[in-house]
DNA sequence: GGTGCCGGTTACTTCAACGGTACCGACCGC
DNA sequence: GCGGTCGGTACCGTTGAAGTAACCGGCACC
């Protein structure tokens, strides 16, 4: 192994339409990926949503979904009927985001538990 | 296509060791990811990786290694030279991470011009 | 003794996302 | 007119990450 570290990092290493400013973009939500995969199976309305997604608020829902909704990930769509009826499900662009989310799920159920005991070993030493 | 949603979702939908909140404990920080990248191909130096990470400002970048070594994926050794030299590298868990970050960059690739562009749209309309 | 390098730290500010509570508008049945 | 359902909005506070700016300790070089 005579390759340790052969050549220093150019500063245009990460090229102006790199896609790893992709995680951020994408993960920053809390709930985005839940609401995702319970939309997996079909249109949902919005109190349907509710009842997996434990301890969401309904103003972070319809905030999530909103922005969700901005992104072109989900589709809303309201019916004039009463009481009021609201289906959000996901586009085609949604639908793509599965594959990836599938990708980190399966690293998740591999390694996050060290993560996080890595995490509040270090709280507990650190304070 | 009489399948319109055959049953509601539970409350259990989500178990208590589902992998989907792997995204945003991954997901929110902003230059994790890059930071990664950067470690990818060696060990590196704290200055040598400011180089590829442009903008990021010393307090943000020691930031980030430090909550990235607290989490396992990141190693930091300090050789007592003068002057200082502190190398940071990738632990086998954090090259773990590169397999479900090339399936969200590929992602990214195809989709995330997309998303932006919906994004922008919406500012323009709404905004 | 002044300057610079390296790898930081500290204090302060800003900002987005989250959480909690309260309330709304339409229409229904009583 | 009263309450209930559905799908929200308005207001307010908290938190955590990011950004800005200033400074530090140790040594080497001049």
């Amino acid at each position: 192994m005579t390759r340790p570290v052969p050549e220093p990092l150019p500063a245009d290493f990460f090229p102006a339409d790199c896609p790893v400013p992709t995680v951020p973009v994408l993960g920053s939500r809390k709930w985005a990926w839940k609401i995702i995969r319970c939309l997996e199976g079909g249109p949902r309305r919005f109190s349907e949503l509710r009842v997996p997604l434990v301890g969401i608020t309904a103003k972070v829902l319809a905030e999530s979904l909103r922005s969700m909704e901005q992104d072109g990930v989900v589709a809303r769509t309201a019916y004039a009927e009463n009481p009021p009826r609201v289906e959000y499900e996901l586009t085609p662009l949604g639908r793509t985001l599965l594959v990836p989310m599938d990708s980190l799920c399966e690293w998740g159920q591999e390694h996050l538990g060290s993560l996080l005991a890595a995490r509040l070993e270090h709280e507990r030493h650190g304070g």
